[in-house]
DNA sequence: CTATATACGGAACATTGTTCCGTTTTTGCA
DNA sequence: TGCAAAAACGGAACAATGTTCCGTATATAG
């Protein structure tokens, strides 16, 4: 409790009590982990064993462990840096296309994300506990993105404005879910539906 | 392919090429087997290990497997055992009530049905394809069974005729479901209440 | 009563998740 | 640059499972 810090006040910068700068090799290492995993989870489910995913990542099973003390946490950050990834494709669209066609591409990328997380979503109801705050976690970040590209294409008057975002997000994962197989071309051309729909009785400031 | 069966036309009587009739202990484990499995499952959860029923059971693993080759096979032979039973126990019911009361009975049992499963639907939804045959069979008893007491209802002038009983499962699986931990009271009143809209508008022959 | 098919029991094996610790690498400092 | 300490690494070893195997025990037919 006394010997905590050297000396007060000699901070590395980035934040409070950090004697030291995370290791190179462990930020490396940290990175191929989640990369491999994400690769095995979608080739072979998420029921993968972790030295499968070690392996490959070109590290023991003992790096893994340092990083996830629990499979479980590897299956989390997989799940997490996959929710960013789609949150943050918003902003980029936004910015290379026109506000309704950002929105009708962001969807059309959501449905990929719904479908490659099929056996993740299962995983989700499996009772652990560690999986709990994923869901959460899953709307504070997608449903903000999808707002986003719902003000921008209400405000350029190409879509009607009573639009929920939730809603949305919901109706795509059911629709989604409604096929049976690998076969996204459906899941796509209902949501294309759907946003067409959203333009109906688009005008400005309704 | 040609020393199948000794002689032709010697049936035991149940059905034909059975050389011989089904040990004694084999039936007794077996039964021993389901009720153990039904408890541990109940107790502890389908992930609950073989051996810990094996155990209960009073037989050794090898038995077990004699009996159910794979794990899995357990786990829907018990499930199959109770959806017999809450099939079964609709005509018991009706023929002790009156067609009205049989209903609300049958699915305050149906209640507790779906409640006791809560594990054993996470498990349906783990993708292993040996749990792919347990809905439609599911359908195969309830519906039926379910369907005759409306219509015995209906024919009493209790309910109206309007009903489809996968309707009825369905809401009534939701309102259990929507039950967060164990409190059943909610969603029997819920049920209930449900029951009673049916006798909305009842009259003889709509 | 005996022979035989059948079933039994549990040790042994295979596949995981997880821990442990000796070794290697990186980093801060002189 | 060279060094010592801290941090991280690797993978063998452990534990908890599902599954297989086979010698032994038992029920049944004749």
């Amino acid at each position: 409790m006394s010997a905590d810090v050297p000396a007060a006040g000699d901070d590395i910068g980035q934040s409070a009590r950090k004697p030291r700068a995370p290791r190179a090799d462990a930020v490396r290492n940290l990175d191929a982990l989640l990369k491999a995993a994400m690769a095995v989870f979608t080739c072979s489910g998420v029921e993968a064993p972790v030295r499968e995913i070690a392996d490959k990542a070109g590290v023991g099973v003992g790096t893994l462990y340092r990083h996830f003390p629990q499979r479980v946490d590897l299956v989390v950050a997989v799940f997490r840096n996959e929710i960013d990834a789609c949150a943050d494709a918003a902003p980029v669209l936004a910015s290379v296309h026109s506000p309704g066609e950002a929105l009708g591409l962001w969807m059309q990328r959501y449905v990929d994300f719904i479908n490659t997380k099929r056996g993740l979503a299962a995983a989700l109801h499996s009772g652990n506990p560690a999986f709990d705050p994923l869901p959460a976690y899953f709307c504070e970040r997608l449903r903000p993105a999808l707002q986003s590209l719902l003000d921008a294409a209400t405000a350029a008057g190409e879509i009607r404005g009573d639009i929920d975002p939730d809603d949305l997000l919901e109706a795509v994962g059911g629709l989604s879910r409604s096929a049976p197989n690998g076969d996204l071309t459906q899941a796509r051309r209902m949501v294309s539906l759907l946003v067409d729909g959203l333009r109906y009785g688009a005008g400005p400031k309704a």
